[in-house]
DNA sequence: CGCATTCGACAATGG
DNA sequence: GTCGAATGCG
């Protein structure tokens, strides 16, 4: 018992007040609101380990919830590394992960086939389109994309077609749709993501002794990034305890940025409501950021509404002032931030320390671009995936084919590839057959059918059928199995001949069939399944290689849970942060806010903003006006680096009209020059972007922020520099 | 049928 | 600037 105590002691060592009251909260609910940076992981974890070694719970007893599968294995290695438990005991993983692996134990409960498998959003897609020809559907009215929202949206809100209905005939379409897409998958043993869950969720629902079972076994739930819950998610962890478990939940509402993808922000409250929560555990004290950038944040994220309320403090003084940074252009912009992170550099800032953060993808081409000059090491994370590239999907389609041959996705993906002489045509009528008798496309290729490619046909379906029997019968191991397939498949054929890329590819799938070797099943007789599974569950690292000391390059997404002891948000711009499809309302916006909060919050000393006048977009260029999140944040905490940007004085100059004579050519018109932010009486504020004229004649176009693109005459208009 | 080229839409994220 | 669908030619 002593050396218990000891343990204990150790555990709860170096906990502030607030961290230790979380951890050793007795078994009753609770929300833990974790501001950034405060510790939230480490009372996660720490609070399971309390649990196990104070014996209040067993291993068993546990369900962790976490939203990535990176989160998930950190929850593991730290706990294997606090107390000497079998963590595999534990059910610790993704929302996804769990409810397959309920759904693999459970698989006759729910209706699936034992080697069901799962679909990413990519071949969800497919599966969408391929239905909507079968049907006869217009992609044009009604977008893949649109009816993958709507189906993927009502199961995330627990609702199958069957229960929705609808006055209006375009969403009675959707509806049927969605059932249509369910029997698809049903009779092809697939399940998308949002099935997963809500499938599980039903089994629950549906079997009482089942249902009792786990709600007698999970005796403490506890959830990570509790903030990021969609409906089904809530219900799901709400049905698990039942009335006698409890809810460990650790959640920050200002850190909530996946709205858009059906996270509820509002199951905070419910959570409170349901499970009789008092009131929330606050963990505000910041153990990363300097005093400066943490006053920004909080300021900035007062301009939402409806939060439950929190306030981030630090012991660690004030630190050093936010740098701001207005570029003429992106390119400009880039070259700024390299030349910063070189003098960083040479001040003996580690390169793998710093990181640029920017809001959509597209932006890190011109960084890139400034970078690979500079010849500055980079890392680039987000973008494909191992697991989604081309000739790895090719490989596992040939590897599902072998686990369950109705894959019609996988059919479809492979049936040509490498060309076997099986065109468009001879799938036509593949379809045509399987639609016809209400069979596979596998059983309809089986069946041979007429036609000139009817031996091409017979030739695939034996190629499978002989996969299937050697990696079934020879007691081949995993690795050897997924190297058969691609050799005789013909795939490694394909990429050897092919010059351009082939050479990646085939290291790619060495790289794959390395996986396949250092896979560990649970159960080495599912070990194909299983490897499956993983494929889809977790596609892999965003190619988050180590090594060389690099500057890191990602969206502020990617970002969230990270931090950086220099960190640059760039393209701080109207239109860009906050982006234009979330601008319209003010739900949008706030999310929008949420996520400049996260960008801000990585930053452990030192924080740059920028921004750019003019940008490259969608191919052209664009005039944005200055992000809102800037004039946001209270003046005296910046500093402006550039000549132009001394945003508020610059304006007072602008105030009192140049006397000089204005010159198209020097880029100004009128007293006004191109990317300068403007105000109209009647139209409000918005930017030049182009200009015509000269002397008394000009005419100005401009974009305002409410009323759109304008030219005005400025012989009439009235406008004032703003 | 297979391959190459063109055209046009699109550009937030992760299981 | 990239990707996927559509088109056209050998």
């Amino acid at each position: 018992m002593e050396s218990n105590v000891a343990a204990q002691g150790s555990l709860l060592a170096g906990l502030n007040t607030e961290q230790l009251s979380a951890v050793t909260w007795p078994n009753k609910s609770a929300l833990v609101l974790a501001g950034a940076g405060s510790g939230k992981t480490r009372v996660l974890t720490t609070r399971i380990a309390w649990l196990l070694s104070t014996g209040q719970a067993n291993p068993a007893g546990i369900l962790g919830v976490t939203f990535t599968n990176k989160a998930a294995r950190e929850m593991q290695t730290r706990l294997a590394a606090m107390v000497p438990v079998n963590v595999r005991a534990m059910w610790i993983g993704t929302f996804h992960g769990l409810c397959n692996r309920f759904l693999r134990l459970h698989h006759r409960d729910a209706g699936l086939p034992n080697t069901f498998q799962i679909l990413d959003s990519a071949d969800q897609m497919s599966a969408i389109k391929r239905l909507m020809k079968s049907l006869d559907v217009s992609d044009e009215r009604f977008p893949p994309k649109a009816v993958q929202g709507f189906i993927s949206g009502n199961k995330e809100n627990g609702q199958r077609a069957d229960v929705l209905s609808a006055g209006d005939p375009y969403t009675r379409k959707l509806i049927e749709l969605y059932a249509a897409y369910d029997a698809q998958c049903r009779r092809e043993g697939v399940v998308d993501f949002a099935e997963l869950l809500l499938r599980s969720y039903e089994v629950l629902v549906a079997n009482q002794a089942l249902r009792a079972h786990y709600q007698a076994r999970f005796s403490h739930i506890l959830v990570d990034e509790f903030q990021d819950t969609n409906r089904l998610q809530y219900a799901w962890l709400k049905l698990l305890a039942g009335d006698m478990g409890s809810v460990f939940a650790v959640g920050d509402d200002d850190q909530s940025i996946y709205a858009f993808r059906g996270a509820e922000v509002g199951n905070m409250r419910s959570l409170l409501n349901d499970f009789a929560i008092a009131e929330p555990i606050r963990l505000e004290q910041n153990y990363r950021s300097a005093g400066n950038i943490l006053t920004a944040a909080n300021a900035l994220i007062e301009n939402n509404d409806g939060r439950l309320g929190k306030n981030l403090w630090t012991d660690a003084g004030e630190g050093e002032p936010i740098r701001l940074y207005e570029a003429y252009s992106d390119g400009e912009e880039a070259s700024f931030i390299v030349d910063e992170v070189k003098a960083l550099q040479r001040d003996g800032w580690n390169l793998a320390g710093m990181a640029v953060l920017y809001r959509s993808n597209a932006q890190s081409r011109v960084l890139e671009h400034a970078l690979v000059n500079a010849n500055l090491p980079y890392r680039i994370y987000g973008g494909l995936r191992f697991f989604e590239r081309q000739e790895v999907k090719h490989a596992l389609a040939y590897l599902r084919l072998v686990a369950n041959p109705d894959d019609d996705n996988a059919v479809l993906r492979v049936i040509n590839v490498p060309a076997r002489g099986i065109g468009a045509r001879t799938v036509e009528n593949l379809l045509a057959v399987s639609r016809e008798q209400g069979v596979s496309l596998w059983q309809a290729a089986c069946a041979g059918g007429a036609g000139r490619s009817a031996g091409k046909v017979s030739d695939f379906v034996a190629l499978i059928e002989s996969l299937r029997a050697r990696s079934e019968n020879a007691e081949l191991t995993l690795a050897e199995a997924v190297s058969l397939v691609v050799d005789a498949s013909g795939l490694r054929a394909m990429y050897e001949a092919d010059r351009k890329e082939g050479e990646e590819r085939l290291a790619n799938l060495d790289e794959l069939i390395n996986a396949a070797a250092s896979f560990m099943p649970d159960d080495p007789q599912a070990a194909l399944v299983e490897f499956l599974t993983a494929a889809a569950l977790e596609a892999g690292e965003h190619q988050a290689e180590a090594g060389e000391d690099a500057l890191q390059l990602m969206t502020v997404h990617a970002a969230k849970g990270l931090e950086f002891s220099a960190v640059f948000v760039s393209g701080l711009e109207e239109g860009l942060f906050p982006h234009e499809n979330s601008m319209a309302d003010r739900k949008g916006l706030e999310e929008e806010r949420r996520l400049m909060y996260v960008a801000i919050t990585r930053a452990r000393q030192r924080l740059y903003l920028s921004c750019a006048q003019s940008r490259m977009l969608h191919g052209r260029s664009s005039y944005p006006l200055r992000s809102r999140f800037v004039e946001e944040l209270p003046e005296d905490l910046l500093k402006s680096l550039s000549v132009k940007a001394a945003p508020r004085a610059e304006r007072a100059a602008w105030a009192a009209p140049a006397a000089s004579k204005p010159q198209r050519s020097a880029g100004s018109a009128g007293g006004y020059r191109i990317g300068q932010s403007v105000e109209h009486a009647k139209f409000g504020v918005g930017v030049v972007i182009d200009a015509e004229g000269a002397d008394d004649d000009v005419r100005l176009q401009i974009n305002f922020a409410e009323h759109g693109i304008k030219w005005l005459d400025l012989r009439y208009a009235k406008l004032t520099p703003a």
